[in-house]
Order: structure tokens, then sequence, then C-alpha cells
DNA sequence: CTACTATTAGTACCAGGTAATAATGGTAGT
DNA sequence: ACTACCATTATTACCTGGTACTAATAGTAG
């Protein structure tokens, strides 16, 4: 016996997780064992085989983070009052952060806070000119951040003023001052 | 014949472009031919199997998107000297920006920055605390985004204040102010 | 010595193909 | 009308990476 039944799966497992390309045959001499060990182990552990995983990673692909890219809107917007206030919360996942300390990128809560201010103006174009930030505490990983936008001024000249504050729990991780651009001022049409 | 030949075939790559997960029996049968020359045209379009086609789907998502996400660094750091300058360039893609005019996001200019501020740092830990930016001109898609940043002061409190420029050519079309905290202070170690 | 577990072997079968060869059907040129 | 050519279809052998099932073997504990 090479290693223990139950390391093996284990490490199969691990394997497999970080790996999803690799085939019932590269495990098996990779464990030194037959192939069909390595199959009731699949069978033991639940893990379906080579093109199921294959298929799992590339659909997973299509809806996937994309977190601070396409989504108009980085979190998920649970409340809003166009050109009042918002409300988004977003959970730190391992993407999110420093791989070091699992601590949240600053850009991240940024992303959030910015994203909302944007949406949270109802007009054709709305973009930042200005932002004055503070990260007062550091977030985690699995913490949830929750958002607060309100509009605190609506300018003549086509500007707004928007402050965000975010929260984990009941404190506070991130004050935001965001100048925010809008293009159709109302008046036009 | 149902359809010409070149029509079906441009329709053929359309289809699976936008749907790479159909098999050529299910190709054969929408387009009323049989499987066989849905198989030609595959040769002579140089479309690959369906495997094919899903573990290409896969492992882009494993390299793709990331970009704003898992990245140390968001664009391309081009300079790096340690506690004293850095420049990036980042080149605005169609995800980067809102659809409706291709412009880009405000966040994804503060991420570019500030991810070059924290690398600027020559430390275990460098957090953002504080930030002060401001977009002065738009930026749209297939524009690159060149990003320099130098440390302005090394404080005694352990923080750091660090001023980023970015430019469109030789518009200047960000500026950010960030105090960024650093763990250990030259002296431990 | 037996019971049980882990491992291995072997067979039949499947999806979704590749590769190659051949047959059919229509259409255009002369 | 006959031939040449193209598109289409059919057929067969083979491939990978499996599932599902049955059976044999080896080693260990009671």
């Amino acid at each position: 016996m090479r290693v223990p039944k139950k390391e093996r799966q284990t490490e199969l497992q691990h394997t497999i997780e970080q790996n999803p390309f690799i085939t019932d045959e590269a495990l098996a001499t990779r464990f030194n064992v037959s192939i069909q060990t390595i199959r009731l182990d699949r069978m033991e552990m639940k893990i379906p085989e080579l093109r199921e995983r294959i298929k799992h990673v590339a659909t997973e692909r299509l809806d996937d983070v994309r977190t601070l890219t396409e989504n108009e809107v980085i979190g998920d917007m649970i409340d809003l009052k166009l050109d009042t206030s918002a409300i988004s919360i977003l959970e730190i996942l391992p993407e999110h952060a420093f791989s070091r300390n699992a601590i949240a990128r600053g850009h991240i809560l940024f992303a959030q806070a910015n994203s909302l201010a944007i949406a949270l103006i109802d007009d054709e174009l709305a973009l930042t000119t200005k932002a004055n930030v503070q990260f007062t505490r550091s977030v985690h990983v699995g913490e949830r951040v929750v958002a607060k936008a309100f509009v605190s001024s609506h300018r003549q000249d086509g500007r707004s003023d928007i402050s965000v504050e975010s929260f984990v729990g009941d404190e506070c991780v991130f004050i935001g001052e965001f100048t925010v651009y809008r293009s159709s001022k109302e008046e036009s049409r």
C-alpha cells in the first residue's frame, strides 16, 4: 500500500480542485494506483468526470465574476431611490483581496461606492469627476460590505455631490465624497 | 437545397460563437442537413469540435477576466523603483467602460492608480487609508492609460503619500493623491 | 481460517467526435 | 445528351475518457 486510502482521497480532491483538467489516467500514475481505484475514489467523493468538470468551469465563466468589469453596479443593489439614496451589498471574495492577508483591496470598496453613486444619478450620462475617500477599517474576505449613498446636493452647474458610507455590521469601513457630472440636466427633454 | 452552403456556414459560425456548447447533431437538425455536412463545414471554417470549444472557454476563464480582481496590479507595470516611482499601462477594453458611451468607469482608473501606489510600497503590508482623486478627462475604449506614481513623502507615522497622474498621450486624465499605510516600517528586520 | 476491505482486471457500452472512402444527386459547360 | 464537378450523405473503423457492472486477487484483523 503506497499511501492510506483516506489520505489519497483528500489529496485527490485537492489535486482536482486546483487542476480540474487532469484525467483519471494521469491521476492514476500520479498516485501510483490503477485507474479503477481513482474512479472508485471519485465515486466516493462524488467528484464528476473530466468533461463534466471542464464544462462546469466553462459555464461558470459565463455568468461569473466579472466583478469589477462588466457589471453596471459592483455589488448587489438592494435599494434605489433615484436622485436621492441607494444601498448595495458586496460580499468580499478571495479574489477581491490580497492573498497574503485576505484584506480587501482599496479599489474594490471604491468601485462599490463609485458605481453606486453613478447608479444613483438618473441621467443619460453620469461621470465621476472627483472623489475624496477614506478607508477607515480594513475589510476581510467573507465580510459583507453595505454601502449607503445619498445625494447631498444637486448643483446648478450639472454636478451632484454624493456621500457614500460603507459598513461591515455597524462599523464604518469607508467614507467617500463623490462629485458626479450629469449630462442631461433635467431641462433637455 | 435548403439554404446555400456559404450562407449556412456563416450562420453556423455565428451560432457556435454565441453557443459553443452545441453538438454537431443539434446543429444538423437545426440546419436540416446531415451530421457529415456540419462536420465538413466545421473543417472548412476551422471550427474545433465541441469538447475543444468547451475546453477553450474554460481555460480562457482561468487567465482571463481576473483582470480587475486577482492581479496584484491592474494594468501592466512597465517600470518600478521601489519606494520611489512606478509606471503602468492599461488599455481600456469594452468591459471597462459604460456600454452606452464607451467611456471608462471611474473606478477602473482608480483601480489602476491605487494598485500602482500599493505596489510601489516595498513592505509586507500596504493599505490605502485615504485617497483624493480627480477625473480630468473622460477616457474611451481603445485608449491606453499611462499611470505614473511617485512617493511624495514617507512619514514618520508609517504612512506614505503617493501622487499618481494618468495620461492618454500627453493629456492628463486622472490625478490622485493616495495615503498608504505600511506595516513594517523599515526598522523591523 | 475466515471475513472484510482495498485494489485491480476485464468486459460491454456510451458520447462525440476524427479520418477516410464511397455513393448519390443536381447543375453547368460544351 | 454526356461529362465534369460540387455538395451532400452514408458507412465504416477508430479514438478518448469516461460509466456500469462483475469478478478476481491481496492483505489484514478478528
